[in-house]
RNA sequence: CGGGCCGUGGUAUAGAGGUAUUACGCACGCUUCGGGUGCGUGUAACCCGGGUUCGAUUCCCGGCGGCCCGACCA
């Protein structure tokens, strides 16, 4: 992409009305814009950034067999009822209009309930499980307050998926099995040593959820971790009780601020009871579907990210999820010797299938670079008058600072 | 939802009861050419409604919007 294309530009300030560091350098840097309060447009640059992270989740859930899908926005509000989750003493969150037609309809907050509901379609026998379904879709939460910048908006993509098993035994294995999955995930973005299984909140059906909590001084949450047992719980169910369940002692504990980044959640037998969601199993008898739930906060991992590793200069993304691999800027005049030699490797580059932004815009050397460093551009690839005459290009780690002379062959090299 | 703070060009800000400062940006010209180059010219703003007043962007009330703290948070 050459940036005298992209519409989007860096900016010097932070908006007034930002406080949050990621959403400061997001906006800055011309990820996202602002629509209202909790809502974010994904600019181009962001929606790289998304679709970088979603398919690295997409990755992992076709590991352990999940099949991706998309469920509607609207939901029926009779579905609702029937588990008894339409009324807003009960779910807070939601956002509700009219049919034109008649009829109320909600906007989707989560997903088990049409899910499980599509599902009797295709779900007749035990033989037809298990299963396991999942979708990215943009969630919509009326939140009474809305903060932490794109953390926790009312409008956000999420990764949730759903499965459904005949009995339990293979209903708890798979539950256990998407936890090295998720583990998989956040490794890849590159939070995996700061992000823990914790223990959390249960419902009426288990003791604990499980939440992977994310060391982020942003976070909302606070967490107790063992890092030496690999024991984390969430404040919300630290006490004596957890922790002779647990088998740990408080004094083992470090408490940190952390950014819920995912949950599991098991829902036992009771979910689809309420949908009346059952199948045959071998002996011929009606048996509920056992269920469980697994959510990845897309948007919100933007956020983390940016938190955790932006520095005073500004964003620095992993490699895995940032929007372009290499920053190449060209340090030229139009239609200079520069310039063409610039011009020349992004063409080359782009050949060579290397995801590259090109700065070709005529603007001062400082500015050029101190937009790429906001940016956060793993590789930065300079080219200035010497590497017109010489042929070596310098490369800059964005992360570290390191620079290096490159030959131009190399920088073809995947 | 309770409490607090705040709404001025595209962005960030100053300020006063008499239509508004500065910087960035943007446009044009010159300058500069490896860390947000310097100069000149130009462009562009007081959230909405009501009240007080000769006059309100400024003071008062209400609304809308934003941020923060708390509460809430499958």
């Amino acid at each position: 992409m050459r940036q005298s294309k992209l519409f989007t530009k860096a900016r010097r300030e932070a908006p007034s009305d930002e406080v949050a560091k990621n959403a400061q350098l997001l906006i800055r840097a011309g990820y996202i814009h602002k629509e209202m309060a909790g809502a974010y447009d994904l600019l181009p640059l962001g929606l790289r950034v998304v679709e970088k992270i979603k398919q690295v989740v997409r990755e992992e859930m076709n590991a352990i067999s999940g099949q991706e899908l998309i469920m509607t926005t609207l939901q029926k509000k009779e579905l609702w009822e029937r588990t008894s989750r339409w009324s807003d003493d009960v779910v807070d969150v939601w956002f509700k209009s009219e049919l034109k037609a008649g009829g109320e309809v909600g906007f989707g907050w989560s997903h088990e309930e049409p899910i499980g509901e599509m599902m009797k379609n295709f779900i007749m026998s035990y033989k037809d499980l298990p299963v396991s379904v999942y979708q990215f879709q943009t969630k919509l939460r009326n939140e009474l307050r809305a903060k932490s910048g794109i953390m926790r908006g009312r409008e956000f993509v999420m990764k949730d998926m759903y499965s459904f098993a005949a009995d339990e035994e293979s209903h708890l294995a798979y539950y256990e099995f998407t936890k090295p999955a998720y583990m998989n995930v956040f490794r890849r973005l590159g939070i995996g040593d700061d992000t823990f299984v914790t223990f959390a909140a249960g419902g009426a059906f288990t003791k604990f959820s499980h939440e992977f909590q994310t060391i982020c001084e942003a976070g909302e949450d606070v967490t107790y971790v063992s890092r030496e047992k690999g024991i984390a719980v969430n404040e919300e169910v630290m006490n004596d009780e957890t922790l002779a369940t647990l088998g740990v002692a408080r004094d083992e504990l470090e408490k940190f601020n952390t950014a819920e980044v995912g949950n599991i959640f098991n829902f036992g037998q009771q979910k689809a009871t309420d949908l009346g969601l059952s199948v045959k199993n071998a002996d011929g008898k009606e048996n509920p579907v056992w269920m469980g739930s697994y959510g990845i906060g897309v948007t919100r991992l933007v956020g983390v990210l940016v938190e955790k590793f932006a520095d005073e200069k500004g964003i620095v993304w992993p490699e895995s999820v940032a929007p372009y691999a290499v920053h190449l800027v060209s340090l030229g005049k139009p239609g200079d010797g520069v310039s063409k030699v610039a011009d020349a490797l992004y063409e080359d580059m782009q050949k060579a299938g290397i995801e590259v932004l090109f700065d070709d815009r005529d603007m001062s050397a400082g500015q050029k670079f101190a937009e790429s460093d906001l940016l956060g551009i793993p590789k930065r690839v300079v080219v200035g008058k010497e590497a017109a005459e010489t042929g070596m290009f310098e490369a800059v780690e964005r992360k570290s600072g390191e620079v290096r002379k490159v030959p131009r062959a190399e920088l073809l090299a995947k």
